[in-house]
DNA sequence: CAATCAACCTGGGTGC
DNA sequence: TGCACCCAGGTTGATT
């Protein structure tokens, strides 16, 4: 589910709400690997107390920001769901990890495959050692076109992957998944097993602009929401109705009518438009 | 070092 | 209705 678009919306939603509170307790835990490496219970009483400065993202990471250094770094996954309830609610069926706030309210960490994480990092702990290696973000604004373009030729020298798999790399772009990196590829009218070194200047320039623009949007909208993804409130995104090929197969292209094709690239679903998106090179 | 693939989980949809 | 199988927004660790 959650990609740029989706933690950036859950980050922000959350972010006045839970800056300057304070956690009183953890009150639900029934899925330990959601807090390791810590046991459950080291898990609670390292947060126990503590104060939450802020709110924040790094790709699809969100950051909880606690005083005097400390963090929890939350990953979503697939169907993960991080969300503020102004009145305490009982635990949902997929409810993982519930926390007591001390203004009576409740942040529920939802996540029916259990594949997402709250990974509390001590004061004492680097931030940065709690994340993996992760490219540039996106939409920073020190991230020029000719950055882009930087990234890509050191890449077509070192492995030389087609683009989409380029796209899906954290370590070499940071935020874009599935959705957008078929979205990005369609709008700049590049095909997704395109390799680096055949890339042009102005194609690279192409899907640099596109998946500026689709990020964006797609925060404009709140994210895409097909099932799981909901924001900080429990709401839906609507970027799903501006997509125009990820699961539109066989569906007419926005452009030019064709049917949009699907093909697996790097063991992900590819959709994209045969006509628009020809195939070049190798 | 780079590419590939299984693994982590659950549930929805499809076809027989 | 039952069942086998495929698919899903992501990442990681083992293997080749």
């Amino acid at each position: 589910m959650p990609e740029l678009p989706e933690v950036e919306t859950v980050v922000n939603g959350l972010r006045p709400h839970l800056s300057g509170r304070s956690i009183v307790q953890v009150s639900h835990l029934d899925w330990p690997p959601t807090v390791q490496p810590l046991e459950p219970e080291a898990f609670r009483s390292a947060v126990q107390n503590a104060h939450i400065a802020n709110v924040s993202r790094r790709a699809k990471y969100i950051i909880i920001h606690l005083q005097g250094g400390a963090a929890i770094v939350g990953h979503l996954r697939m169907t993960g769901q991080l969300t503020y309830h102004a009145q305490p609610a009982a635990p949902g069926r997929f409810s993982r990890v519930i926390i007591e706030l001390d203004n009576g309210a409740q942040l529920h960490f939802d996540d029916q495959r259990k594949f997402g994480r709250l990974r509390y990092v001590a004061a004492d702990q680097p931030l940065a050692g709690a994340l993996p290696d992760l490219g540039p973000e996106p939409l920073a604004e020190d991230f020029s076109r000719a950055d882009f373009a930087a990234l890509i030729a050191r890449k077509s020298l070192r492995g030389n992957p087609r683009i989409k798999q380029a796209l899906l790399d954290q370590s070499f772009l940071s935020g874009l998944g599935n959705i957008y990196a078929d979205e990005a590829l369609h709008l700049a009218r590049v095909h997704p097993m395109r390799q680096l070194r055949t890339l042009s200047d102005d194609e690279i320039g192409r899907v640099y602009d596109a998946f500026q623009q689709v990020l964006r949007q797609s925060i404009a909208n709140n994210g895409t929401t097909f099932s799981d993804y909901r924001d900080a409130f429990g709401g839906s995104g609507s970027n799903q109705d501006s997509l125009r090929v990820y699961q539109r197969t066989g569906q007419p292209c926005l452009n030019c009518g064709t049917p949009i094709e699907r093909i697996v690239v790097g063991g992900r679903g590819t959709h994209y438009c045969p006509t628009c998106q020809p195939f070049v090179g190798d």
